[in-house]
This record gives C-alpha cells, structure tokens and sequence, in this order.
DNA sequence: CGACGTCTTGAGACACATCAACAAACGTGG
DNA sequence: CCACGTTTGTTGATGTGTCTCAAGACGTCG
C-alpha cells in the first residue's frame, strides 16, 4: 500500500546520513558506522494521514524518520484515543512493539514523511557484532522510557496551562536540535491531537493559545506559532521537561 | 548506607531462582542461565521507606526486585511528584537511566525488600555473547514503554473510576503471575500512593474504594482488598490494560 | 493509654469538559 | 479563478468530575 523504494547504491546511508548525530548513528565509530549502512536497504514514503503500521501488525521492522512527522496513537475498544507521541526525523519508532512482536500502536503521517526501514533481525545481529550499537539501541529505549515519564509526570501532576508551556518547550527544544529555529515553528498537529497528546480538550488548547498569545508570551497564526517570551513559559512550568 | 550482602557461592542465583520465568533469564537456556549467575554476585537489602537510588546518583547498577515491593518516583521541583510505577518481585528497575547513564527518579521500598545488584557494563557484556539475553533486555524495556504507554492512555483518556478499576485488575494479574492470589492481596501502597500513581487525590481514591465495595464489585478493609466481581471491574474498564 | 499517621466522609469551589454557534482556512471541481 | 462543502479553529454559556478544605474515625505503635 505505502511506496517503499529500495536505497541506491550510492545513496545516503547511515554513515552519510546528516541526521547521524541525532538517530541510530550516535557514538558509533565512523568506520563502524558503514557497516550500518547495510541496514537500511529500504525507504518508506508515508503521505499525509496514512498509516505507517497500525496496531496488531506483526513486527518485523522498525523505523527512523528520515524527513516529516509521526504521531503514535493507542486506541480503546470504544473508541478514544491517546497520542503517546510524535515524531520528529531521526527518531525511531516501533520499539513499543518488540516485547510482544506486534505493533501496539497506530503510526500514523501528519505530513508526507519518509522513513528508513530497519529489519529487527539483522539490527540485532549487528548489534552483537557492535558493541557501540548495543549501547545506542538501550540508549534510545532507555530515553524513551524517561520521556514516556515525564509525560506521566505532565498528565498526573501538571495543569492544563502547564502542560501546554511544557509542549511547546520541548517542542522547541527538539526543532532547534534538528537545525530550526527553537522559537518559530510550524505544528504539524491539529489542536485536537495536541489535546489528545496533552490529555485536554481541544477547545482547552485553543483557549490557552489564545490565552497565552493575550499574555505576550507566544504568537499564534493557525498552526504557525512564535515562542516570544520562552521564561515565561519556563516559569509555567516551574522545573523541567 | 544500605545493606549489601554477598551471594554464598552455592546460594541462589538466576539459573535457580524462582523468578527465573519472570524475570532477566526468560527465554534463555539452562546453559546460558548459568552463565548469567555471575551477574548476581551481591544483593541489596531496602528497609521500609528507604531509597534504593535517588535521582541523579550516576548509574552504575539496575536491580532486579528479588522480594518486597518498590515505588519510583519522579519529584518536580515545586515538590510535587510523580510515582510512575510499582514495581513487584521478577521486576527489573533503573532502566530508564540508562540513557543519561544517571537515575532519572528515585526508587523507594513500600516494605522490607531485597534486589538482586546487576553492573550495567556486565551485563552489557554478557548481552554481547548470549544473544538471547540481548534479546530479552530489549524485551523488558519495551515493554517497560507499552506499559507506559497504557498509563499514558489511563492518565489522558480516562475516568477516576476506570482508572482505579484498571490498576486493580493490573495488580491481580500481575501478583496471579507470582504465584498469589488473582482475587485477594494486600496493598502495600497507601492511598495517596496510589492517587499519586493514578494522577488523583488520596480523598479520591479513598470515595472510589467505597464506592465499590458498596456497589459490590470488591470488598476493603484497610490494605487488604477482595476482588468480587472481577467482570464488573473490567466492563468499567471497557478495554484493554 | 495517648499520639501519630492513615483513612473516610461531607460541603463547597474550581478547572476543565460539554454543548453550541460561528468564523476562518482549505480543498475540490466546475 | 470562484463557489461550494468540509475541516479546523475560536469563543461563549453552562455543566460536572475531581480537588480543596475540614472534621472525625480508625489503626498502630511507642
């Protein structure tokens, strides 16, 4: 269904990939780094809205985000739904799914995406053979995890104009990471799947952006958003994330 | 501070250990298993109410719950905090340092509990030369995030009611796994544990657990709970978890 | 026995949800 | 390019689930 075109011989790999200091490639020696280069045999384009995997699929792969953005969703048998994250280029997505080797969240494009397709079984076999692998591939779990905790720390303890401030930081945060401007961006996400990602309302998101551009501290036209007064927001937050 | 103890060269380790189908050696050969033993060579003991590790101490060590039970908690800097889970006997805790290599929360005992010292770098080599014991690492941790995941769902998509309803079935199920009883168990957490745990206020907690004895769906006295009416609980629930 | 921590229960407040109307932006096909 | 329907976002009025504050009961342990 998804178009998925196999790399050139020639083409960007692992190892000349500029999203190395951010994906699987971190750490890893360059001359080690070619032999990544084998992994990624495949690319997947995702356009806009449709699934890149959906929740039950058998897992055989797992994917880096090479351009564009996820949203990961779990549904419940009547019908709602939680975003449990979205994902910027460089981040790998599919881990949730390798205790049980199904997929069990929905991934789904918000922009037309491609994405690199790791086979499960040979990243594990490489990463027997490089240590240095090994370690990122924890790593990377091991981060998730801590992410997926201070998500729970937002949802438990924080309010909605918190959790809001501490979107949009973190958000920030992660563009400027990738080369964009930490304070003017554009969100790939509708008010409502920002709501869903926050545990809110999307009439709460939208009247806290309108709240929050009232107080100086950000511009809002539609998804454009320009962080003007990033203290403030900090000091909504108080701490963290 | 905490006691440790060296493991007897005959007492128990991984290849003997009770929790051997629960724990790190799932999925992993006897021959392998006895490989493994040497990974256990002390233990720690955690008194009631005291920390295992504490946010930020740099992370050298995970531990496997061996007896007891464990909170991790993550603490704002205005006080307030997270516990973002409770951890029983076969359970691995610390993984989500790994990436920072520092503790990202801290761990504390809800009773008198002993856990099993794992040297992160050990372990990482061991992981090298048994490939099932790799496997079985990348394992526990992703479903460390599919578990947070469905916390994520519970604190966004979720009622007080069904959020207790499905901590309760979640603790049956996990001490059935453990040998004990899946209907009756004693709560070594108190209510304002769990409602930190749940994202709500102990008095919440509190007028659930009422609630449901009175509509019959349990029966409480203090810490100790009985599960009646399992069914009632899960179509409150209405899903998963 | 008294002191302390934990739990229960009630009354009232408030943050966010719900319901509803409208406006703006977007996409599509003529 | 415009007209149209659809999707997405804004804003207001009202409702409600959970929190807050408070008092008292229970259980535990010195």
């Amino acid at each position: 269904m998804l178009i998925r075109t196999p790399v050139a011989e020639n083409g960007t790999r692992c190892s000349t990939c500029a999203l190395g200091q951010i994906c699987l490639p971190v750490g890893i020696a360059a001359e080690d780094a070619t032999r990544m280069d084998a992994l990624v045999s495949e690319r997947v384009r995702i356009p806009r809205g449709k699934l890149l995997y959906r929740q039950g699929d058998p897992l055989t792969t797992v994917y880096g985000v090479r351009f564009g953005t996820l949203k990961t969703v779990l549904t419940l048998q009547d019908g709602r739904s939680q975003i449990t994250g979205f994902h910027l280029p460089g981040e790998i997505v599919g881990l949730d799914g390798l205790g049980k080797m199904a997929h069990v969240s929905d991934a789904i494009a918000l922009e037309d995406s491609e994405a690199c397709v790791l086979r499960f079984d040979e990243l594990q076999e490489l990463a027997r053979e490089l240590p240095s692998l090994q370690i990122q591939i924890m790593r990377l779990m091991s981060n998730e995890i801590s992410r997926d905790h201070d998500m729970l720390v937002m949802l438990g303890a924080m309010r909605a104009e918190e959790r809001l401030a501490a979107f949009l930081l973190n958000l920030s945060q992660r563009m400027s990471t990738r080369g964009y401007s930490a304070t003017e961006f554009l969100l790939r996400m509708s008010r409502e799947e920002i709501g869903s990602y926050l545990g809110l309302k999307l009439e709460t998101v939208s009247r806290l952006f309108s709240r929050f551009a009232e107080s100086g501290f950000i511009q809002v036209k539609q998804r454009q958003v320009k962080l003007v007064d990033m203290d403030a927001l900090r000091q909504l937050v108080g701490s963290r994330c």
